[in-house]
DNA sequence: GCTCCATTCTTACGGCGTAAGTTTCTGCTA
DNA sequence: TAGCAGAAACTTACGCCGTAAGAATGGAGC
């Protein structure tokens, strides 16, 4: 319920409360759906009061990364010696946070997140990786691989574009159209679902990196 | 130069001419810059006559990824018996053909390509890994783990979201702010550039990924 | 010369981000 | 208690956007 105000009361927002209903409004309608107009609407409110709490929509944006990246390291603690099994939390806690908001997906590709709380996480880790005796270039390497590969992996997953919802067809909706004699492998692969498990290749596909860096010299 | 020309006289357009215009526009403008209108200015053309040739913008941003990812195809042949430097290959090979093309990074990671010409390479590829000896759902799981890494980190490497150049400071351009006190080893990182070269680290993890593929039982 | 049709242009609508200016309320000071 | 300063919200306006609908133009076949 949208309480009744007069023009100059205060409507008790917060920078917070902004960003959440932001979060929420992308999650319940997609990306593309987001305009400063509908965000006002949904708090109660013109659009150009959320320009009290946000200088533009693209710093709007950006909040919402950090937002969702935050949690992805609010349970984790420092990586300390073990660092692989530390990286490996890092990763499906990281992708879980990013299939909770698949609508803020496609940003968390393309915007850098440089937050002074992001900045102060990477510190972190970065002290508890040497800590651990993994040399500081090798750190950035390894974090960096498995977050790219994390983003990446789970933006397929995510699959369509969020907010085209059904107007992309993905492999799947087109397995019918599928000429199995000009296309017997990919037939057999709708039809046993063989290599198209993204949560066990994931895990697969972490394991193996992470080893793989484990046992560089 | 433009070619003056009347009312309903034909422009001698076509699709492909549509998608290099577009193209070229995204590769000097930047994505958020492209417009229907901006379009068909750069063709000599007003934005309703792009329509005849594309049934609406979603449609046209499609056909950039597509035709991006054909170019990273297109100097590849079959992985036949050697899969690993065959995958090694389109690693690069794609990881280049989208650095080309920095404006439609972002479209890569979120659109689906399915067009019959995508279909017609994977199956290509499913067939020659399952001749090398690969299982069906380990060739999948291969191909799109390196795929999705490799659109990953390029997303990241190629950094700020294109068209927002100078909008979004990244970490290099913050090394000034950098407390050297409070952030000792980012700005050690800055300072030695440890961990910064995209190049050797992407050729390192592809390495990695398709050695421990390979040495699955 | 005339008709038909493909191609292009024109106009219009509703929505967008946001700059600039106006109105109203709150809390402090006298 | 009166007055006022500042904060917060609203209103208006501008130039964009994607695209639906329809009018205008040119060339091809008779």
């Amino acid at each position: 319920m949208v309480a009744v105000r007069r023009v100059g009361a205060k409507a008790g927002l917060s920078r917070e409360q902004v960003f959440d209903a932001a979060l929420d409004f992308v999650d319940a309608h997609g990306l593309p759906a987001l305009s400063m107009r509908k965000l006002g609407a949904a708090l109660g409110v013109e659009a150009m009061t959320l320009y009290n709490y946000v200088p533009n929509k693209d710093a709007l944006l950006d909040g919402l990364v950090d937002r969702v990246m935050e949690t992805a390291f609010a349970d984790l603690d420092s990586p300390g010696a073990s660092w692989v099994p530390w990286l490996r939390s890092f990763a499906h806690a990281l992708r879980q946070a990013l299939l909770a908001h698949p609508g803020v997906l496609p940003l968390a590709g393309t915007r850098p997140v440089n937050s002074p709380d992001a900045l102060r996480m990477s510190e972190r880790w970065l002290a508890g990786m040497r800590a651990g005796g993994v040399p500081l270039g090798r750190a950035m390497d390894v974090v960096n691989v498995v977050a790219t590969f994390t983003i990446g992996h789970t933006l397929a997953e995510a699959g369509r574009t969020p907010g085209h919802e059904g107007t992309e067809p993905n492999l799947d909706d087109r397995a019918d159209e599928l000429d199995p004699a000009e296309f017997p492998n990919l037939t057999e692969v709708i039809a046993t679902r063989a290599g198209l498990d993204f949560d066990s290749r994931f895990t697969e596909a972490i394991d193996i990196l992470l080893a793989g860096y484990a046992a560089l010299p």
